[in-house]
DNA sequence: AGCACGCCGACT
DNA sequence: GTCGGCGTGCTC
């Protein structure tokens, strides 16, 4: 076999391998896809993955340069991730170089080792032949050390620690002197592995749930998506925990996926106490060192349960069993800048790969998994029920036109708030919207505080003493008066600080505490409000969608949502999904235990068919008449859509780029993809850059993955491509 | 993305 | 006279 070709994909940003000659120094059945190379790039060095061996390559010789170094033995991607990552860059239509760096650890991307190892200590041939530099006689410590290897050995960190607390000092004076040589050796990763604990018996499991985790142990070893549609407090956990057992116990992994907001110490802990092995855990909080230790773990093996946030989908695993994407429905499994993937998606292509069941867990399943059910591409799974006995919370709507409002709060809200708070309840608000008001406000010439680089208003952070932008992050005193007039300004709207200070002032005999990101940004300060809120201390609690996620809160008896009304007539196709997903999972933090629970809901719009169909028909009513929705207007998952999205400094540079890529859409000839747009965003202006954006939309999937494999490179050398930031957004969640 | 080349303004 | 601004081009 002659010296192969390598197709080598670099993170850049560029829709293309790089084909290089194999490093001369090594044997062509050594070469595998998924190894690393070091490679000339430019006029730099770069890691590259390999992705294609090949015996030709269509650069001229005279252009063709050698890789300097192969990284891997084995290679850092496996034949199935390899094949994943190929799939998932052409059907994102992203640079594949920046595919795989997303699916690596940024230590792995930047050539560190892919295989633990160890740093071990032995005498050189030297020492014993008598050749080596002497040693001093007042020596005593390099003395001690040499003695030591002499008589047990070669010796690593632990063994040499003993001997001396400065031994790293002394052995590299050994080493400058001949005496001893370093060698690395391979060592099992153990990763990021919680210690382990006494493991727990599980409760008993209800009968919808036993037949839930038979269900998924009776698919092993077949790919078999589930759809697990589990009310809150219904245990869905637990059913996550008995399959991943059962996995664990064939001596396979399982690869569990949470959204980012829901990683928490505690739900680390919940796992580690229950699962019969280590555990490896994959988030963005954690160090280059440990992200490495977490994934030698995973590909060793050696960690049973590996659990993650979305990047955790590209996770290797020696033994893949199960896949759990908990929360399904959550937006955080779709990456919103550079590489727009979809880890629920992903992570069902892979299972599909490895031929492993997948459970896709949630409360409020998205209308994609609703349909894929319908469809018969994936099994369903109820938990219809509490555990516990504990019954489902009662919604009512509060038509906030037909009763006098006080700062947000309608009377009879007011009224419900203090008969459970008589009653020893608690009470949870649910406003999302933080800070003090939306708006600053001046009466005498009717100014509002604008955000100078947004199409948005500033918001009023009493607290702080400040006018913030949510979306641009700028940050600035509030002014005593009117900029133009001169006149007192003052606050408008409600934020959860507002809504804090208003509740204080209604009832003071009862104890606050607010949570969104404002109130939790001291490290430590959420651990210390929810302990004040689960011993009861705490009555009212008010807070954003921070407080739907992840947490539970037994004691509550009453929420309210104080305004249902902005997702009701959003734009986007998905505002009401995300709406009734909003209004259920917040409903779900009432009445988890015995005491019932109660849930109010302040709207204009009491008879707004979604609303209607929430509080009488609960979830499975709402979806299915959104699903009949979306098939009449042919939105997803009933089409597709792309969306591609430009942004300048400028105003019109990203609508003629829009403009001249519709007309490339032409040029394409592609039957079947409508093209919507260009039109600028609805808050068009944002951190001082104007945005815009074209919609693609076709029936299938097959017409649009034709167009985009035709238009992008187009795209890429269409004049004006360079004038803005651009981005194309396959199975866009937002459409703007 | 990096990185270099290249051509016009305010400074030692 | 140079240091340095960011437009343009290229990466096997």
């Amino acid at each position: 076999m002659t010296r192969p070709i390598l197709g080598v994909a670099i993170d850049a940003p560029l829709r293309r391998l790089f084909d290089y000659r194999a490093p001369a120094s090594i044997e062509p059945a050594r070469l595998q896809p998924g190894q690393r190379v070091w490679v000339p790039f430019g006029r730099r060095k770069a890691v590259g993955v390999i992705v294609e061996l090949r015996q030709r390559s269509e650069v001229p010789d005279t252009r063709l340069k050698s890789a300097l170094a192969l990284i891997d033995e084995i290679p850092v991607l496996d034949a199935i991730l390899l094949d994943l990552l190929r799939w998932s860059a052409e059907y994102y239509r992203h640079p594949p170089g920046e595919v795989i760096a997303a699916a690596l650890p940024v230590a792995l991307r930047n050539g560190a080792d892919a295989v633990a190892s160890a740093e071990r200590w032995t005498l050189s041939a030297a020492a014993r032949t008598g050749d080596a530099a002497p040693i001093g006689t007042r020596a005593t410590r390099l003395r001690g050390l040499v003695d030591y290897l002499a008589a047990h050995g070669p010796g690593g960190a632990a063994e040499l620690g003993a001997l001396s607390p400065r031994w790293r000092d002394h052995v590299r004076e050994l080493e400058q002197r001949g005496w001893v040589l370093r060698v690395r050796e391979g060592v099992v990763a153990t990763g990021t592995t919680t210690t382990a604990v006494a493991r727990e018996p599980g409760p008993e499991l209800t009968p919808e749930q036993d037949a839930a985790v038979g269900a998924i142990v009776a698919a092993h070893g077949c790919y078999t998506p589930f759809v697990l549609h589990g009310v809150t407090g219904s245990g869905k956990t637990e059913v996550y925990l008995r399959a991943i057992g059962a996995v664990v116990a064939h001596g396979e992994q399982a690869l569990v996926l949470v959204p980012e907001i829901s990683l928490t110490p505690q739900l680390v802990a919940r796992f580690a106490a229950r699962i019969p092995g280590p555990l490896a855990v994959l988030h963005s909080g954690l160090t280059d060192t440990d992200r490495l230790q977490a994934w030698r773990a995973a590909r060793a093996g050696s960690a049973a349960v590996v659990i993650g946030t979305r990047s955790a989908v590209f996770a290797p695993l020696a033994r893949p069993g199960l896949i759990v994407i908990d929360e399904e429905h959550d937006a955080s499994y779709k990456q919103q800048d550079g590489f727009r993937y979809s880890a629920r998606d992903l992570a069902l292509a892979r299972a599909q790969r490895h031929g492993i069941p997948i459970v896709l867990g949630s409360a409020t399943p998205s209308l994609e998994s609703l349909e894929r059910i319908r469809a018969g591409r994936a099994q369903r799974l109820d938990l219809p029920k509490r555990t516990a006995g504990a019954r489902p919370p009662s919604l009512h709507l509060i038509d906030l036109r037909a009763h006098a409002d006080t700062q947000g709060f309608a009377t009879p809200t007011l009224l419900t708030i203090r008969r459970h708070l008589d009653a020893g309840g608690q009470v949870l608000i649910y406003l999302n919207r933080r800070g003090y008001a939306p708006t600053l406000f001046c009466p005498g010439c009717g100014w509002v505080a604008p955000c100078p680089r947004c199409d948005a208003r500033l918001t009023v952070h009493q607290r702080e003493r400040s006018l913030d932008c949510h979306h641009c992050g700028t940050h600035r005193p509030i002014p005593e008066t009117c900029p133009d007039c001169g006149e007192a300004v003052k606050p408008v709207g409600q934020g959860t600080e507002r809504i804090e200070e208003t509740l204080a002032g209604f009832f003071p005999e009862f104890a606050l505490a607010r949570i969104d990101r404002d109130a939790v940004r001291k490290r430590g300060s959420l651990e210390q409000t929810l302990e004040r809120v689960h011993s009861g201390e705490v009555r009212l609690l008010v807070g954003t969608q921070m407080l739907t996620k992840g947490h539970h809160f037994p004691l509550v008896t009453l929420v309210v949502v104080l305004n249902a009304d902005q997702g009701l007539f959003g734009t986007d196709f998905r505002a009401a999904e995300r709406l009734a997903q909003t209004i259920v999972q917040v409903s779900g933090r009432a009445g988890r235990a015995e005491k019932p629970g109660e849930v109010l809901i302040q709207t204009e719009y009491p008879e707004h068919p979604l609303l209607q169909q929430l509080v009488h028909g609960g979830y499975d009513a709402f979806a299915a008449a959104a699903l009949v929705e979306r098939e009449q207007a042919h939105w997803p998952p009933f089409a597709r859509v792309a969306v591609l999205r430009a942004e300048a400094p400028g105003r019109e540079a990203p609508l003629a780029f829009l403009e001249h890529a519709k007309e490339l859409v032409a040029t394409c000839a592609v039957a079947g993809v409508e093209v919507l747009g260009p039109a600028a965003a609805p808050m068009e202006r944002r951190a001082g850059h104007y945005r815009a954006q074209l919609l693609l939309h076709a029936a299938t999937h097959s017409p649009l993955q034709r167009l985009l494999a035709r238009w992008v490179p187009l795209l890429e050398e269409a004049p004006g491509a360079r004038k803005v930031r651009w981005a194309l957004d396959v199975d866009p969640l937002e459409l703007f």
